[in-house]
DNA sequence: ATTACTGCAAAGGCTTTGCATTGTA
DNA sequence: TACAATGCAAAGCCTTTGCAGTAAT
């Protein structure tokens, strides 16, 4: 019922017990959220959706649980809006990969690059930094919607 | 008087002019600060240092003016910061670079990448993105603070 | 029965804004 | 003299926290 390479419900409401935490009605709920989510939610996002299993839920809790999960290494908070307030979660099993935002329409799309890796790694090597964080991100307009910008429809 | 690399005062107090802009004791000040130091700041340390050019200046007249000189391309806000919360200003007449913040001393240093701007251009071309802005942070321990962490000295 | 976890509400950090006042052009 | 810009204080946005009550093990 799972999407594909996302661990399953049990086996993250197992990570949690192993390391000493409760399975509440409340993590639950957010694990049930982000487990069935592709998309990068915001906490509020992941509060709204998880007041679905748990209807009484408070925002808080939501922000106690992502801390938890991000300390077990369950998931990644990404900046992804240009003043970086906002954090959007995503699960940390994905495959390395890279973010674009769209202004115009908004969206967000994921993409690997070999040679941003590679420029990570040399960028270490050349001046001795060990990188545990690399914050990369892109915003601009979208193929879709820099033709309707530029070119205006014809109608 | 002014460091290599940067627009003297005046020019940039006659930019402002141009705009259609006050020159105002405020501005001025500000511009001293942003002038005379090479370092990334956030609006908070501005505000000290522009103090001692204008003792009564205001913190909100601060970020008002940081807001100006950004519209006007002057100044380029950074989020340097795993949280990203606050930001910090830097001269947008400076050559493309990216920063490594150390999160053992705290310094950021600025480096510039070959593969990362090549990465850039090629992920735009790839995926038809128009990409008006890359964020691309670093942080990790520098080698010096890599050493005595890793190691620990002899004494 | 413990004591970790939650809800609530308040605070915290950084930035923005409304409005009366000041001062530049 | 206009009207842009400032100071002050309040609010706004997202996130964190203190505390008393609740519930998982």
């Amino acid at each position: 019922m799972s999407h594909e390479g996302q661990a399953s419900l049990e086996a993250l409401q197992t990570q949690l017990r192993q390391a000493g935490l409760r399975v509440t009605a409340q993590r639950a709920a957010v694990l049930r959220v982000l487990a069935h989510s592709e998309e990068h939610l915001s906490a509020e996002q992941i509060w709204e959706q998880a007041k679905a299993y748990d209807a009484s839920i408070n925002l808080a809790t939501v922000y106690r649980t992502l801390s938890t999960l991000k300390e077990l290494g369950i998931i990644d908070p990404r900046s992804l809006t240009a003043d970086g307030r906002r954090r959007f979660y995503e699960s940390a099993a994905k495959p390395r990969h890279y973010h674009f935002t769209c202004l115009g329409c908004g969206r967000v799309q994921e993409f690997e690059s070999d040679l941003l890796d590679r420029a990570r790694e040399q960028i270490a090597r050349q001046h001795g930094f060990h990188i545990t964080t690399a914050r990369i991100t892109f915003e601009g307009l979208c193929e879709c919607c820099a033709q309707s910008h530029s070119g205006g429809r014809t109608t």
